[in-house]
DNA sequence: ACCTGAACACCGTTCAAGT
DNA sequence: ACCTGAACACCGTTCAAGT
């Protein structure tokens, strides 16, 4: 206000954005192995006091790159994504396929994700998570006393999901593939008297599709909701109620 | 055998499954961070090659204690701890249970095991749990060919229940509902037009108990994969198609 | 065969000092 | 206010050398 010294900011080239995006890409490229904040330091020619200036230690940097990523696949409107037609099942589906798709591009997203809302369960990754699936949850008539049970069982069923689906830093997609065929093959081989169960699944698993399976068990577990609610599947009938969830 | 030098060994002081349960030790603890090979040396008087010829590296020590604890977990019948009048929807909530409850005694388990399932879908640890769950699986009278997504589907919300459980080593179970009471309160005090269903939930945030609801949860799974399975006197739901999938 | 432990190549974090 | 970067206190892993 009053005084008349206009500062001069001696530099602007670090900025708190500047430093999320390049942990992103960091990360993105290497996993999380390969965001250190000397990476960090030397990319952008600074020194490690910089980065806890301006975010924090590394851990921040992980919480706030991995809530740059979650909110901005959050943040669409499911419309963009859905069939206009399709009911708040449809939506949930959308919204969840885009975070295992997005687990594609940063295949450590699963678990700092997973840490994230361990450390901060009140944080912007956990509200956006339970008010973007949670509004859906809502339309599909279950009675409120039990939305957050709900929504909480889908966000968990997505957690593990994607967090199986999340290869480490060094395997590409390609690894991953072939990671899966000697895993059944090994189901395979077993003894058919000690595992009969996973002897049988063997096949299953080795002509198995990650995405599809991920759309079946999210399909079963949003039927399990809408059953146990007295809630219509599709369609967000109207006087629906059961307090038994 | 034809030798007759009997050799005899140096030292029987270091085991395989000594250094595995002093590696759980140190992990329950200390948390993941306290599971260090320096630590391991000193508490044995060796040195750090001694590790590595016995177990390996240290994730290799990670990875036996989780499979050490978590077969353990399974091996017991479930007859034990289930009403031996449940069905099979009740022995596979005690299997669940077990696991869930393996968590209070053993916090860094729940990201060592979804770790070690990543790194080794094959193995031991993915086979016990496969193999323990699926048979009731199977008994539920779900069809075989779907078999391996609907324990998928179990496996994938277990595993999500109990990360969120999960807290990291530092804070004991008073920490954490001091933790979850504060972002109840962080949910309550949020805008209301913004977030209208997290607002809502506030509340039950409050009062839930994590147990319970990861009962209810397994439930509303279980719920799902019996409904689909047997709706359908066929294959569960994975034909139910989101259009834009 | 089994163990030792020094050496190597890294880490995250701090903090006096600079501008 | 904002940045520097040396210093500190750690890591996991390797491997020649011992017995």
């Amino acid at each position: 206000m009053g005084s008349d010294d206009a500062r001069p900011r001696r530099r602007q080239t670090l900025s708190r954005a500047g430093i999320i995006e390049l942990a992103i890409e960091l990360l993105d490229s290497g996993g999380e192995a390969a965001l250190t904040v000397r990476a960090l330091t030397e990319r952008l020619s600074t020194g490690a006091g910089a980065i806890y200036y301006r975010v924090g230690g590394r851990d921040d940097v992980l919480d706030a790159a991995t809530e740059t990523v979650v909110l901005k696949v959050l943040r669409d409107p499911v419309e963009r994504d859905s069939d206009s037609l399709g009911g708040p099942q449809t939506h949930i589906q959308t919204l969840a396929l885009r975070l295992f798709d997005a687990i594609d591009a940063h295949p450590w997203l699963a678990s700092c994700l997973i840490a994230q809302l361990v450390r901060r369960p009140g944080g912007p990754v956990a509200i956006g998570l339970f008010e973007g699936l949670g509004a859906h949850i809502r339309d599909m008539g279950v009675p409120q006393a039990a939305w957050f049970v709900a929504t909480s069982t889908v966000v968990h069923y997505i957690l593990g999901a994607i967090s199986q689906t999340a290869r480490d830093g060094s395997a590409d997609g390609h690894d991953r593939e072939r990671f899966l065929d000697d895993a059944a093959a090994t189901w395979g081989s077993l003894n058919v008297e000690a595992y009969p169960v996973v002897q049988a699944m063997a096949e299953q698993m080795h002509a198995h599709d990650d995405r599809a399976q991920f759309v079946t068990g999210i399909t079963l577990v949003l039927a399990g909701i809408s059953h146990a609610s007295g809630a219509a599947g599709g369609e967000p009938s109207a006087d629906e109620r059961n307090p038994n969830v």
